[in-house]
DNA sequence: GCCGTTTTCGGCCCGACTGTTTTCAGTCG
């Protein structure tokens, strides 16, 4: 069955090889937006195309298909053809018109389709070997809009292209974009600083940071933003807008701590993979009375921004950065003929005048949240009172079992579980079995003199390639806790992935999934389920799905939270926790599940103790805890 | 190619910055 990923990866293909032979550009358009919704579709349009799935299972496959918002006759015709034959005869037939490097050509930064197109046709030019030719010649200065500046740029973006710079993950961004924030609310002038963007939203990586102030003296903000600590070079500086590359700070790399190690072998951790590392920064200036207007527009992602500007024609006004205008189709913006806006100072404001309620950042991602009547109650940090997922020094973790516990105090918890690993995760110094009685008692007597905290005695346990778990029964049952997680065999076919870990689900003694996939960020795809099956299979077993909320891996993603989130599934956030600071990456596993319209109630780390620990005791048949 | 509480045809979001073009095209978000 093919993914949706690779579903979109075969429609934004398509769009990007029309784009270079300039074919119609809203052609271009429906597919690349095609692509972006079926790679954040929760459910699988591959095995809809095939005519599966459950529901709807009657209608033909193209009119359920065509039910997606942007997925027209046309392109659902393709995903079938891709679905049934593995191919696109249309894709192929481009393929064949436009030279595949053309393709790398696109990545590299201020190189767009027109440029790209024009290097190709005019000076032959047909991969980056061959851009780099007339550059050196100097052949290039022959072309249309070619000046010695342009090609300096050129020169520097193709450089820039060689290191790899790939898109930060969250948890490197963040700190970026907070530090920044902060040093320019201490700028003479600026009243307002925040950051926008796909940060803000919460995505799992960003491609670059987007910070919006408003001041009285835009002169001075942009001075000291170009200026700020960190920053290696300016690449525009204007009265509204400037941007430069930032060096992202090594500490925010700790992944190559802790954690890394379970891994296993062939994993090797890259204590220096932020070394160098850098990252685009805008800055935008924007008048304090357009506060609100300017904050959504630059953090909505384009497809929400769409939305909100087409509903703002319709109800007759126009919305931009500026604010939320009478719409009189002059050709002057309304901001410059010096028209009042119907709202531009709060977000609330603007939204309320477009007749929807205040939608979380996390939300604006045009996946339904325009069509909401009210806002919905998402999980907050503050929510969460229990970590069920945390290691000590007896596997591969940093503290104690009383340092753990006063850690997860400080935070306001009132359960934490203890969740070593288990004997098959050897590099992790998993727990023999006799070591995890041993541990268990341990945990338990610690409990007994801790006041104010519940520790429950529990284990990860892997689960191993053919699904079984790596205790016996017999031990998994004196267990308060058990998380389930894959740790090895990451690469295996989704089918068996599928089964090894509907295996795991139904087993009655697991409480949680841990980190499903095994995926890690940016670094290895892990485990391609069918999640619908895995969700479904959750739901009756009353197993939670986790948000591992290490920023590696927010895992589950958001889209698979979203799926489960609606199929009424459980979900836990958890720290995986190895050191004391692991806990502050709370809140990026909260943002993952906030991407995925998590509302608290669902989210069993929100619960009252007394709620959690008998939804716990439930999974064991009865069983009280406290061991045999 | 998609879409429709003003349309099944004729629209399709909006603005800033850069470089080179003396009035704008291309790119980006």
């Amino acid at each position: 069955m093919a993914s949706n990923a690779e579903i979109a990866g075969a429609l934004s293909q398509i769009a990007q090889l029309l784009e270079l032979l300039g074919e119609d550009k809203f052609r271009v358009i429906s597919h690349q937006k095609a692509a972006r919704i079926v790679e954040g579709l929760p459910l699988e349009l591959g095995q809809i195309a095939a005519g599966g799935g459950t529901p709807e299972g009657l209608k033909p496959a193209r009119q359920r298909l065509m039910d997606v918002d942007g997925i027209g006759p046309k392109i659902a015709d393709k995903i079938i053809e891709f679905e049934t034959t593995g191919r696109i005869g249309e894709l192929d037939e481009l393929r064949a018109r436009v030279p595949a490097g053309l393709g790398e050509l696109l990545q590299i930064g201020g190189l767009g389709p027109k440029t790209v197109a024009l290097l190709w046709k005019e000076a032959g030019v047909t991969d980056l070997a061959g851009l780099k030719r007339v550059i050196d010649d100097g052949s290039i200065l022959g072309l249309p809009r070619m000046g010695e500046k342009a090609v300096e740029k050129l020169r520097h973006a193709i450089a820039l292209h060689a290191e790899g710079q790939t898109r930060l993950r969250l948890g490197e961004a963040l700190p970026v974009a907070e530090r920044v924030v902060a040093a320019m609310r201490e700028v003479r002038g600026v009243k307002r600083a925040e950051f926008a963007g796909s940060l803000r939203r919460g995505r799992e990586t960003v491609g670059d940071i987007d910070v919006l102030v408003a001041t009285t003296d835009a002169h001075a903000a942009a001075e000291a933003f170009c200026g700020l600590p960190g920053v290696r070079q300016v690449l525009s500086k204007g009265e509204t807008r400037c941007s430069v590359r930032m060096s992202v700070d090594l500490d925010a790399g700790r992944w190559a701590g802790a954690g890394e190690k379970e891994e296993g072998a062939g994993e090797a951790p890259s204590p220096a993979a932020s070394a160098g590392k850098s990252v685009q920064v805008d800055l935008r200036v924007v008048p304090e009375a357009s506060w609100g207007s300017a904050l959504m527009y630059f953090t909505g992602s384009k497809d929400h921004n769409v939305r909100l500007r087409e509903r703002a024609l319709k109800m007759g006004l126009t919305l931009n950065d500026y604010g939320l205008f009478p719409n009189d189709d002059h050709e002057t913006p309304p901001q410059e003929r010096g028209i009042k806006p119907v709202a531009s100072r709060t977000e609330q404001e603007v939204f309320k005048a477009l007749g929807l309620p205040y939608i979380p950042p996390e939300l604006r991602e045009d996946r339904g949240e325009v069509a909401l009547k009210k806002t919905p109650t998402l999980v907050e940090v503050a929510d969460i009172r229990a970590e069920l997922h945390a290691h000590t020094a007896a596997s591969d973790g940093e503290l104690s079992i009383e340092d753990l516990a006063r850690a997860a105090m400080a935070r306001g918890f009132h359960t934490l579980a203890v969740t070593d690993h288990s004997k098959s995760s050897v590099i992790a110094n998993g727990l023999s079995p006799e070591r995890l009685r041993t541990h268990a008692a341990a945990v338990r007597a610690a409990g007994k003199h801790i006041k104010g905290i519940t520790l429950l005695a529990g284990s990860e346990v892997d689960i191993l390639a053919d699904g079984s778990l790596d205790y016996d029964d017999d031990l998994l049952g004196t267990l308060d806790v058990v998380v389930a997680s894959p740790h090895t065999a990451l690469s295996q076919a989704p089918e068996l992935a599928t089964r090894r870990l509907l295996r795991a689900v139904e087993h009655p003694m697991v409480h949680i999934l841990g980190h499903p996939t095994g995926r890690l960020i940016l670094r290895r795809s892990g485990l391609s389920p069918d999640m619908g099956a895995i969700i479904a299979a959750a739901v009756e077993h009353r197993v939670a799905l986790e948000i591992n909320a290490h920023w590696m891996r927010l895992d589950l993603r958001d889209t698979h939270v979203k799926a489960a989130v609606d199929a009424g599934c459980l979900i836990a956030i958890n720290c995986d926790v190895h050191a004391s600071s692991d806990f502050d990456n709370l809140r990026f596993g909260v943002l993952t599940g906030r991407r995925g319209w998590l509302p608290p109630e669902q989210c069993v780390n929100t619960w009252a103790a007394d709620r959690l620990h008998e939804w716990l005791r439930s999974k064991q048949g009865g069983r009280r805890r406290g061991g045999r």
